[in-house]
DNA sequence: ATTGACCTTATAGTGACTATATAGTTTTAA
DNA sequence: TTAAAACTATATAGTCACTATAAGGTCAAT
């Protein structure tokens, strides 16, 4: 039995982020004292540290929530879990790709010029300007 | 002279885009018709390839702004541009990395499970909640 | 009695758009 | 000529996952 502050520090997040997870479904509502302050259990740490983690994979609130009405109901088979984290790798591997072609590109921008130019003469602001950013 | 719709179809971007940046100060403020309809030039056009060709490198509209205020002092040194691109370039690599550890520990999750279980008995799920997400 | 630390709710801000609502204007077709 | 379609205008809200701020209530210790 503790308080907002308590399962904050113990999780390693804000009060904040507390309220807001409840105030989007993901966190059950927790009992309240007289006087209103919430009070959380054992299970709200997992459920918060659950939710913790699948934010560290990087996965939406929205798939979250999916993830938790898959665990309400444990007889169902787990294709649609594997599903879901299969599309989020090829998300993840789509960023990357991304990532890597911009980094050529910025790479390739940069060495345009060296800092011993006016603006004007500048290789990279013409380099940009020029805008034949798609010629390798 | 062209009206927003036109400017909008050239530079393959929508209407409300080029108002946005009107109002963030990325775009000067166009001339008017009678009837308020906004009036642009080749100026403008120019202008918004620019930005458009800067955010395709995914440089941020503030980063855009002062990458203008450049240009339009053409004999300072351009080592500040250079050391934006610089920073710039560095904060895509740290993405990539990011990304690339994420995905490596979202692979090695996948790898607990098979699609022929249950959600109680599903690995992924099991290795979310367990929590001993950083042991590689 | 008051300070400080904690708790409450509600609201606004982040970034870069995108969507919607409402209204006025111009162009095209019947 | 009139009515519909296509364009323009402004203002406002939504996206995502928080984060910050405001304004106030509660509690323990000094």
């Amino acid at each position: 039995m503790m308080r907002i502050g308590q399962l904050a520090q113990i999780a390693g997040i804000d009060t904040q982020t507390i309220r807001f997870y409840e105030k989007q479904g993901l966190l059950p509502l927790p009992d309240r004292q007289q006087n209103g302050y919430r009070i959380y259990n054992e299970k709200h740490g997992e459920r918060l540290a659950f939710i913790r983690r699948c934010r560290i994979l990087d996965l939406s609130l929205t798939e979250i929530r999916e993830l938790q009405r898959y665990q309400d109901d444990p007889h169902q088979p787990c294709t649609a879990v594997n599903a879901m984290l299969d599309e989020h790798i090829s998300h993840v591997q789509s960023q990357i790709i991304a990532l890597q072609t911009l980094e050529k590109h910025l790479v390739s921008l940069r060495a345009c010029c060296n800092d011993d130019r006016e603006i004007e003469a500048c290789g990279v602001l013409a380099g940009i300007s020029e805008g034949n950013m798609y010629s390798q």
